[in-house]
Formats: C-alpha cells, sequence, structure tokens
DNA sequence: TAATTTTGCATCGTGAACGATATAAATAAG
DNA sequence: CTTATTTATATCGTTCACGATGCAAAATTA
C-alpha cells in the first residue's frame, strides 16, 4: 500500500507524546497537592540536587531552551519556591536558589518516585521492561540533542 | 541516600517528554514547509486513514481532549486543510473533513516517516532497538488511558 | 409527554514550549 | 582603547494541553 507508513500505528514519536502527557498526567495526584507543575518539579529535582545555578545550567539539564525556563522560574518565584538574585562575578547571570518553602518541599516529594514506580507496577504487572526502555530513550535523547545544536 | 530516588536520572518520565519534545524537534525540517505543526500532522494522519470523523472519534484516537482538538481544527480550518460541517443525524457532532489542499498533501507527507527513520538511525545506527519500545509504550499507554478514566 | 441526565462541542484561563527578537554584559578583535 | 562579537537572560507572539465551565441536542427516565 502506497500510504502505509503514513499509518498512526507505525509512529514512534506518537507513542513517545502520548506516553509522556499521559505519564505527566499521571503526577498531578501528586503534585497538585503541592501547588506545583511537572516542568516546575522538574526545576525543582534540578535545585534539590545542587542550589544556586544560573538559568542556563538549569535549561541545559532539562534539555529546554531558557526562553522556556525564564517565565516558569519566575512563576515559580512568584510561588515562593526559588529566588533569583544577579550573578556575582559576571552580573548577566541570574543565580537560582531555593527558598525554605522550596527546601521543605523535597520532603513532601521524595515519596513520588516510588509512588509512580508502584502505580506502573500496578497497571502494567511489571516494572522491568520499562526501566529496560531507558537506555534506549537516552541514546535517542542524546543523540537528537547533538544533531539539533548542529544547526 | 534518602533523597536518591529524586534525582533526574532515576526518572523515566522526564526521558519520555524529553525524547517526545526532542523527536517532534525532528519533524520541523519536514513540516515546517508545509505550513503544519506537529499536532496538526497527527490529525491530518488520522483523516487519511478514514476521512469525515468527528471530533470526539479523532480526539479519541490522538488520546487528548475535545478542548484541545477543537481549537487546532480550527487553526487548520482557517489554514484550508479541513472543513467542519454539522452532523446530519446528529447535530451536536461536528463532521471534520479534508479539503483538496488537505488531500493533496498526504502526497507531499507520505516520505516523512522514512525520512524520520532514516535520522534515527544515522543517529544512533541502528533502528531495532527503537522499535522494540512500541509495544512497551503501548501497554504503558493503554494502562494510563484505563486507570485515568476510572477517575 | 415532561423533566432529568448525558453527550458533543465550544469557550476561557493558565502554564508550558519555542522561534524570533531585544538588551546588557562579557569577551574578542582591531 | 574602541569596535565587533558572543553570551546570558528576558520579552513577545503563536500553538498546544488541559481543567473548569457553558450550552444545546440527544438520550433516558419519570
Amino acid at each position: 500500500m502506497e500510504y502505509e507508513q503514513l499509518k498512526l500505528d507505525n509512529q514512534l514519536c506518537f507513542r513517545l507524546y502520548t506516553a509522556a502527557r499521559l505519564t505527566i498526567g499521571a503526577y498531578h495526584p501528586y503534585l497538585d497537592p503541592l501547588g506545583i507543575t511537572y516542568p516546575q518539579y522538574l526545576v525543582l529535582l534540578v535545585l534539590w540536587e545542587q542550589d544556586k545555578q544560573p538559568v542556563n545550567d538549569i535549561a541545559h539539564k532539562l534539555f529546554l531552551e531558557t526562553n522556556t525556563v525564564t517565565p516558569l522560574l519566575q512563576r515559580m518565584e512568584k510561588a515562593g519556591l526559588v529566588k533569583r538574585a544577579k550573578g556575582k562575578e559576571d552580573t548577566r547571570q541570574r543565580i537560582v536558589s531555593l527558598t525554605k518553602k522550596g527546601i521543605e518541599m523535597r520532603e513532601q516529594a521524595k515519596h513520588i518516585p516510588d509512588c509512580l514506580s508502584d502505580e506502573i507496577i500496578q497497571i502494567t504487572g511489571e516494572e522491568e521492561e520499562f526501566v529496560r526502555m531507558i537506555p534506549t530513550l537516552d541514546k535517542l535523547i542524546e543523540g537528537l540533542k547533538r544533531t539539533t545544536n548542529n544547526k
């Protein structure tokens, strides 16, 4: 059939796009009580690993553009989760640091990854199959990141 | 370590989210010349498989809400890709059909899936590993779809 | 048949994502 | 030292994605 390859069933990207959206949806019951969104949760993960980072470092670790992260951080600042201070050595930089509220949220969030794992196991019967996707996804992400940067 | 599970490296969802965004980015060189976005391309895939469908069917096949698809279709109508007509039997329905322009775009788009496959092979050296993710992603999508509907 | 509930779609508001562009500071080139 | 370029961040406009809500038509129930 001439158009066989256009069938939705054959598309990998559509699966990734849908799986990502639905998985983010599964975070809602845990993030809503904290008053944060999934991308904001990702920013917190980055800052919990290492506090006081410039916008660029956060964006880079999340594979996002700074023009996505800046408004995200502004909303998080308004919500009292982070502070944004001018850099000392390089005044162009904005050093993002956690507030007391942002630091304390780590304690409330620490169970979330295990909750999600449990949910996936409940839903699908096993976890191993999903863990096995991780290196493949990493390979894809690294490859795509390299090629789009060479544009 | 107490917060080990909060490390970004350990998160499956973050991989899915990032891989989806970057893969959609890889479609840009092919979709931009056609003047369509990735979600619009998905709508066209659905309509190319079967023309004249109500909004609800399109949304369901893409695992999206109708309040996401409606404005998407309105933009596509303005771009001259689809028509939206009141349903005959059920007047609540809006039957979406392809215009001449929408039908003809199929010919220009038919090579896109192969281009993307080639790109993934070039980037990563092989394709098989990614094809193997598809049934796992389907299992995850179906599972998540079921549980979120039972809410 | 009349009242109630459900269904299909649309509208509104908020928060991403990202291309394009702007701005100021740092760096490099002249 | 001055000019040009790069870098770090911010702003703007457009398009999703989706929860909440609205509305009219259809289906169900009384």
